[in-house]
Parts: C-alpha cells; structure tokens; sequence
DNA sequence: CAGTAGC
C-alpha cells in the first residue's frame, strides 16, 4: 500500500504532530486559544511561530485548529459506481504527491476533516465528484490537494515524456489547466490564497481573475504562466473573449459554492464558460463540485457537467449547525434596530485575547447595508460594510478592517454569505432574513467554523413567514430550540419549503442526498432504490459495484441524465469511521452502466 | 423582488 510508502518530511518533528488544521485552511499567523475548545487549549500556543519559522507565505487569515470532536459523529452518504474508500487518519495514507505532503505538513494539518477523507481518496482516483459538507470543515483543502497533486503527477509524467502541458504559449494565451471557480471576488482571493499556500515551492502557479480590479496586473500573471486559474465567472469571460486565456486545455474544473454558481444568475454564465468556451467535455477532464447546500433541482442541472460521478455527503446538508447556537426573535422591522443595539451592547465585553467579539449582521438589500452601517456609526459603533456596490477596494478595505477587529460589526448583503472564512465571528445576526433557507445556511455558517462553537440570531418579522416551515425544519435537524410562535406560524402557513422550489429537496430534507437515488424509477431486483430512511443502512462501502448496462427507461429520458451513473451507495455514522469496513454490510444490488472513457482532452 | 458577476 502506499501508505506504508510514505515518509514524513524531515522537519516533521513531534511536537507538530497533533491534531490541528484547516477551517478553510490556513497558516496560523495569528490564532489566539480557543474558548470553546477547550480541550486543544494548551497545546496550541506555539502553531504561530513554527508557522512563520516556515516562511510559508504570508498570514493565513483562516487559521485555526479543527475541533475535531465536533466532527466525529456525522452522518456521510456516499453513492455511485465503484467508490473509492476514504483514508482514515492521516494525510501519509493518501496518494498526494510528496511536495504537496510537506506543504500540507507544513500547514500543521495532521489529521484530514471526515470530508477530506472521502473526497480527497475519490478525486485522487480520477472521479467526478459533487460533494456537500458543512460549513467551514474543509471543503477548499479537499479540492485543492487532489487538484494540486495530479498535476504534479502529470508534470512528473510529462518530464518523461509522456504529456506536455503548455502553459503560457509565449503568444500572450494561457492555457491553465485547472479552473477553479467561485461567486464572489473575495472568495476567488482567499481560495487562491489557499491554493498558493498548498502549491508553495511546488513549481505550480496559481493565478486568480475577478473583476474590479485591474486586469493589466493579472493578465502580466497570466502570461507568466498559470496551471491553476481561480476566477469569478465575469472577468473569465472577458479574458477569454479577448483571448487572454484559453480553457482547452483544461483536466480540472472545481466550482466552489457549486449551487450557487447553477442557480439563476450564474447559471448561464457557467454554462458558457464550461460548454461554449472550448473546455474539454465531461469524461475528458475532471470535475468537482462542492457546496455546503445542493438542493435538488440544482443537482440536475450539475449533472449536466458531470460523468459516472460519486455523490458525498457528509453531515447533513445544511447543518454543521449543532455547533452554531442558534435563536430566532420574533421582531418587527421597526423595531430590529433598537434590538440589534440591545445586542451589540450586550456583548461589549472583551472578547477573545481583549479583542472585541466580531459580529456579523446580514440585511437584504444594498442600500439596507449603507443606512444600517450609517446608523451604527451614528450611535458610536465601530462599524462597516460590504456589499455589490462598492468599488472593490471598499470592500476589501471593510474586511480587513472587520478581520482585524478594527470594526467588529460588518454590515452585510449576501456577497459575505458564501465561503469566506473569516477567523473570531463570534456572532451572525441575521437582522434581515433571506428568502432561501439555503442562504441562511451559508450566512450562520460564518461563524462555527472549524469545529468551534458561534452563535446565531435572526430576527424573525411578519415579512418572513414564507420560511418559517424551513427554519423550523432546520433547526429541528440542527438540535436547536424552536420558539412556540414560530412553530406556529410553520403550522399556519401554507407555503411548502419556498415559493418557487418547494420540491427542492426531493426525498430528504437537508439530508445531502443523491438525488439519483430517489428522483429515479425503481429498478427491478435492485430494491436499493429507495431505501434510504432515517436509520444507516450498513453497506460494504466498495466494490459493491460490477454490473453494467442502464435501464432504457433511464437512457434518453432527459439531459440530466445522459452522465449520470447509478451505483452502489452507503451510509454509515461517524462512530463507525474508525472501524471502517469493519462492520459494514452490503446494502443491495447496484446497477450503473460503463462510464465514458476519458479519452484525452484536445 | 433581492443578491453575485466585465468592461
């Protein structure tokens, strides 16, 4: 086995070797103790200076150590054909690359989160994946290292021989071979930040494009040569028009905040830039998908770019949050600002190592984000915001300055919800709710992170009734309290999940399913379908899957489809993860049918 | 309807 293979890099001495790690990754320039962690307390004081010792590129803002207590018991599904098997409790056990290992050592990650486990073994095998995890456990590294690491071993190849990958072709094109791409520009940077670190002293380049910015600085990166390109979907499109880049050569393609990036608004852009912009087609390069939310009508269209894929779920989707104390209040809009001020003045204290807890407070619309900044600053809070409209350098300068604890409120529209990690938010307030569970999700999910405890409240007015039935449900899933009022206004509304995707979640509510393994027609013999209750099914988690040949009923009845690959599946609890295989027993038949050959990508 | 996303 190739574990047995694997060597700790020289400077791995023991006193790194403990559990710490990623939220979305991260060098631990700063990190102060951990209050809700007690447990890792006292052995986490010296991460920062053998982190800088390293000279590993600049100060990860996310930093932190992963709790992974929090983490040890979630549910994980996983289905599709011929899944391959998660590693268990380190990264030596994975087939990454060794330049990518002693980065990874580096960054103090000893210990894989659950969806680093599954997912990194999985892409590492060369499969489509749609994955779903919560919030701040991971997601960036389990994309980022499988990515990393084949081009590192198509480099090695290509050194023999074997391959060319061009890169800047000195004609001013260039051709990466990874994209990655994300909803907004402050997380296109912090991923490609990531990315940096992860590639450090690896030879790759990692180059990142978002609009806002001037492209003279990124076009000059661009020519310097680029294997990994992060971008925000506009500034992508304009480089391609002007034939800047070039997307043909592509092997890698990662969404982050996937559903997003399918939902109304993006989707057409992302279908133009994977369909229409001379990207390999699916089965010829790799595609990776992952979000924290993935309702169903959205995993349809993802299937769309996807070939014999492996879906995995790991928690429920949409909930990471029994870490995330959550309250709703009921309070009317008049009234939200006298309550948000009752709120902030309660938590004036010092908060962690003297610094002001951070708060981060959503609101519906943009101008909703300057009057409430306006007035907080008027009543003597240190405040700021982000949000659409503001020129780019505003809104890095809010960040930073929130980050930093310069101005522990930040005010917010949803460009804040997704992916950013950001260290200490000790509290999201949602003062506007969002009409989408999904989206307030991703806003607690702010806070929480990396197996640490955060708290959440939503000011729950008239206006929002629509949801009541969602966030009842979800925070039932989450082990939450939920307020009498509240309860009843889900009983007396009418309206299902949403006004207009009420059959979004399919079979399962929050429950990260394949929706393959409940949209699609029974087949006969193979009763799998459709046995996904609530208990864990034991299932032997691989080679469960030998047969070929699809259902006709399956085969041309719709686009969505035409990639789709229906195998075996399992579920098992976190407790179990440790004795894995152990005591797993086989689920049920499989069917499935020969997936597309990769046959090279030109 | 809001929000994100190129000049």
């Amino acid at each position: 086995m190739s574990q047995s293979r694997y060597v700790p890099p020289h400077r791995g001495n023991t006193s790194f070797a403990r559990p710490r790690g990623r939220g979305n990754g991260g060098f631990g320039g700063r990190w102060f103790p951990d209050q809700v962690s007690p447990s890792f307390r006292n052995d986490n004081f010296d991460i920062s200076e053998k982190f800088d010792e390293l000279e590993v590129i600049g100060e990860g803002e996310n930093s932190g150590v992963i709790n992974f207590d929090a983490y040890e018991s979630v549910p994980v599904e996983v289905s599709g054909n011929n899944v391959p098997p998660p590693v268990n409790n380190s990264f030596g056990e994975t087939e990454l690359e060794e330049g990518l290992k002693r980065n990874i050592e580096r960054c103090k990650y000893v210990k894989p989160t659950p969806i680093q486990r599954h997912a990194i073994p999985i892409a590492s095998a060369g499969r489509d994946l749609m994955a779903c995890a919560q919030t701040g456990s991971g997601k960036t590294a389990a994309f980022c290292f499988p990515i990393i690491s084949g081009i590192l071993s198509l480099k090695a190849r290509s050194s023999s021989g074997l391959y060319s990958l061009p890169r800047g072709d000195g004609g001013g094109v260039a051709y990466p071979t990874a994209l990655i791409l994300a909803p907004t520009r402050e997380l296109s940077s912090q991923i490609h930040d990531e990315a940096k670190k992860f590639a450090f002293q690896t030879g790759l380049k990692v180059v990142v494009c978002y609009g806002g910015a001037p492209a003279g600085h990124q076009l000059r990166n661009l020519e310097r040569g680029v294997d990994i390109l992060v971008a925000t979907p506009g500034r992508l499109v304009d480089f391609i028009e002007r034939e800047r880049v070039s997307l043909s050569k592509i092997q890698y393609l990662a969404l982050d905040e996937a559903d997003r990036m399918l939902d109304m608004g993006f989707e057409r852009q992302i279908r133009k830039i994977v369909q229409q912009m001379n990207m390999p087609p699916p089965g010829s390069r790799q595609t990776l998908l992952f979000s924290a939310t993935f309702p169903t009508d959205i995993q349809k269209l993802a299937a769309d770019f996807l070939t014999d894929y492996i879906f995995l779920s790991v928690g429920r989707v949409g909930s990471s949050t029994e870490l995330i104390q959550q309250k709703v209040e009921l309070v009317e809009d008049t009234d939200k600002r006298n309550y948000l001020m009752n709120l902030l003045h309660s938590q004036r204290g010092p908060g962690v190592n003297g610094k002001k807890p951070l708060t981060l407070v959503f609101v519906e619309t943009k101008r909703g984000a300057d009057n409430l900044h306006f007035w907080l600053s008027r009543n003597g809070f240190a405040a700021t915001a982000i949000h659409g409209d503001k020129v780019q350098m505003e809104r890095e300068r809010a960040l930073r300055s929130f980050k930093s604890g310069d101005t522990p409120v930040l005010v917010a529209t949803d460009v804040a919800s997704r992916g950013l990690d950001i260290p200490h938010v000790a509290h999201v307030i949602n003062f506007d709710l969002p009409r989408d569970i999904d989206d307030y999700v991703h806003r607690i999910g702010r806070t929480g992170r990396a197996g640490k405890s955060g708290l959440a409240t939503a000011f729950f007015s008239h206006q929002n009734i629509p949801i009541a039935k969602a966030l009842v449900a979800l925070l039932q899933e989450a082990k939450q309290e939920v307020p009498t009022w509240l309860r009843d206004y889900a009983q007396s509304s009418s309206q299902s999940d949403h006004s207009h995707r009420s059959h979004r979640y399919g079979g399962g509510k929050y429950g990260g399913r394949d929706f393959r393994n409940f949209t699609e027609p029974k087949a006969d013999n193979n009763s799998y379908f459709g046995t996904n209750g609530n208990g864990y099914h034991a299932m032997e988690p691989y080679n469960t899957v030998t047969s070929h040949g699809i259902p006709s009923s399956f085969t041309g009845s719709s686009d969505n489809f035409s990639n789709a690959a229906f195998g075996g599946s399992y579920h098992y609890a976190g407790a179990n993860t440790e004795s894995y295989g152990g005591d797993h027993k086989v689920e049920g038949g499989a069917l499935g049918y020969a997936s597309v050959v990769p046959s090279g990508w030109d």
